[in-house]
DNA sequence: AAAGTCCGCAACCGCTATTTC
DNA sequence: AGAAATAGCGGTTGCGGACTT
């Protein structure tokens, strides 16, 4: 069967784009809009794939792209995210205003792989596994002094999947907040399920060593409604009451119990995780009251 | 000044998930 | 229900500027 290629390869520019492209693609897009990328070229007049429009367009040409260097509180964030949520670049983006994902993995490769390797060689701390390119060879060490605090990264890497599968987003649904695990230790003791995102779980939740000194200082899991998420990680509440908020989402229809199954987008599984800058553990009546404030924060968007 | 090497980043590639028909 | 089309993702490549010898 097999797929048929996203576009005819002869008489495809590729490489650098022009200037005069970049005005094709952006015009275009300003008059008609994103999507159907396969189509585009062809309409706006451009020698182009149709991906490689979707990329220019996504990681260069839209207007919110932030443009500068990445702050070190930035880099603190990409590097908490880094350990919740392995190489999601997209996700940890997302949690970032105006970066695109291919800047921060840019970013993880080049500065911050670096700079954990170098801080691991010193302190005996390893990094979250950085992933270099095999094509740069080993990364040099002999760089300035990092600026990374070496608590944020934990002995273990929190995150032991290899390679990140899309992690779509959804909603908390008010009413279905099922909380069944948000004790963080009660997941180790779960050993029967062997899905990656389960390694997720208790690897984020816990290091391999028993030591809960970890960034994550909150997890549940919730049923999601697909409506209701993006809102819930616009609100005020990532940002003004935990710092910050992740939804690790995915899905697992193998497993129903633990882990809602799901064949539909309107309704999904995940693994909701709220941690602090300190790398503080919330303790039971904390977690009690941030379950409450989520739920709080349901009805609220909702009554909105 | 020239040649070689390093490094950051934009772009490409291959794959999977999702949507459409 | 299933095949095809589309969108999106992470890994990798290679260009070009900066730096070193």
């Amino acid at each position: 069967m097999g797929r048929s290629p996203c576009c005819a390869k002869e008489g495809v520019n590729r490489g650098a784009w022009t200037a005069m492209e970049d005005k094709i693609l952006t015009g275009y897009i300003k008059a008609n809009g994103e999507g159907k990328w396969r189509n585009l070229p062809k309409k706006a007049g451009l020698r182009r794939c149709g991906k490689s429009c979707r990329l220019r367009w996504l990681n260069y040409l839209r207007p919110d792209i932030k443009r500068g260097n990445i702050t070190l509180d930035e880099e603190e964030l990409i590097i908490r995210l880094h350990n919740l949520l392995g190489n999601r670049w997209s996700l940890i983006a997302g949690r970032l205003p105006g970066r695109t994902d291919n800047e921060i993995k840019n970013y993880w490769n080049t500065t911050i792989g670096k700079k954990l390797q170098s801080s691991s060689s010193r302190s005996g701390f390893v990094s979250a596994r950085p992933s270099l390119s095999s094509s740069q060879g080993s990364p040099k060490l002999a760089l300035e002094k990092p600026t990374i605090d070496d608590t944020l990264v934990p002995v273990e890497p929190c995150v032991s999947r290899a390679t990140a599968p899309r992690c779509p987003k959804a909603l908390l649904s008010p009413g279905s907040c099922q909380d069944r695990e948000a004790q963080a230790p009660d997941m180790v003791d779960d050993k029967d399920q062997s899905s990656d995102r389960h390694e997720d779980r208790v690897a984020t939740a816990q290091s391999s060593d028993g030591n809960s000194n970890v960034s994550c200082n909150f997890m549940a899991d919730f049923e999601l409604d697909a409506n209701f998420l993006e809102a819930f990680l616009e609100s005020e509440l990532a940002t003004n009451t935990q710092q910050s908020c992740f939804l690790n989402g995915g899905l697992d229809d193998s497993d129903n119990t633990a882990w809602p199954s799901s064949t539909s987008t309107q309704n999904s599984g995940g693994t909701l995780a709220f941690f602090n800058p300190g790398g503080t553990i919330l303790s039971e009546p904390d977690l009690q009251c941030v379950a409450s404030l989520l739920e709080n924060e349901v009805d609220w968007l909702h009554h909105d």
